[in-house]
DNA sequence: ACCCAGGGTCATA
DNA sequence: TATGACCATGGG
């Protein structure tokens, strides 16, 4: 007999229970303030976590996780104390684009009053501000109900066969937004969760015997 | 020694 | 629209 064909939906939903009852709460975004995820967000770009870690906590110790500070920072200084996070001197050029944008939009405070679309525009519209690292300021850092998209939940749903990896970014993103309910507590965990999935188990080379997703991903997984 | 990591911009065809 | 070059440290 035919298996049914299970809603988009609701296979989403099977695979993020599958995540959380293994992973549990992942409690992101790992930060003190909103401003420290917008600034982690930026310093995360292709880059490993530990590495941003270590160039917040050299920006906490210089008292510079600040928006004015780092804003009339000396670049070469900025970049100096985010170096372990690679890519420094670009991503002190896009801390400084983005905190004097924050300033003349009056901060976390004029910031949040804007509807998420508007929002979304206008930090789009911030050279070094690309459209995950806007999600990502937008959920983790503003509670919109907005699906990061990146390149585990690619790997992991194009490996599932649920959704295809290689669409466009919004294409993407619309996808998943449409086929949940707007939840930011959900895409809060669900992102959270694909990652600690992605560095753990869905590899590039993936390591198919410790998959908690055994029973429900074919093909690629193993 | 090689590959990868919680991407984005810019030049080119 | 769609590739490719470039940015650069640190861990496995």
């Amino acid at each position: 007999m035919a298996r049914q064909k299970l809603s988009r939906g609701r296979l989403l939903l099977s695979v993020y229970r599958r995540l959380y009852r293994h992973y549990g709460d992942r409690n992101w975004w790992p930060a003190d303030s909103p401003f420290e995820v917008m600034v982690g967000a930026v310093l995360t770009q292709n880059t490993a976590w530990i590495n941003v870690e270590r160039a917040i906590a050299n920006l906490k110790f210089n008292q510079a996780l600040d928006a004015k500070v780092m804003a009339e920072l000396p670049p070469q200084l900025l970049a100096k104390w985010i170096k372990p996070s690679g890519y420094f001197n670009i991503k002190a050029k896009r801390l400084q684009n983005f905190c004097r944008w924050y300033l003349a939009q009056n901060g976390y405070r004029g910031l949040r009053k804007k509807p998420t679309d508007v929002l979304r525009t206008a930090l789009l519209s911030v050279n070094g501000v690309g459209p995950e690292t806007a999600d990502d300021i937008l959920l983790y850092a503003f509670d919109r109900p907005v699906f990061v998209i990146d390149a585990y939940t690619r790997r992991l749903m194009s490996r599932l066969g649920i959704l295809d990896g290689d669409q466009k970014y919004e294409s993407l993103r619309a996808d998943f937004e449409v086929a949940l309910k707007p939840d930011v507590t959900l895409f809060n965990q669900y992102h959270a969760l694909i990652v600690e999935h992605g560095k753990n188990i869905c590899r590039p080379r993936p390591r198919c015997g410790d998959c908690v997703l055994r029973s429900g991903c074919p093909g690629a997984m193993h």
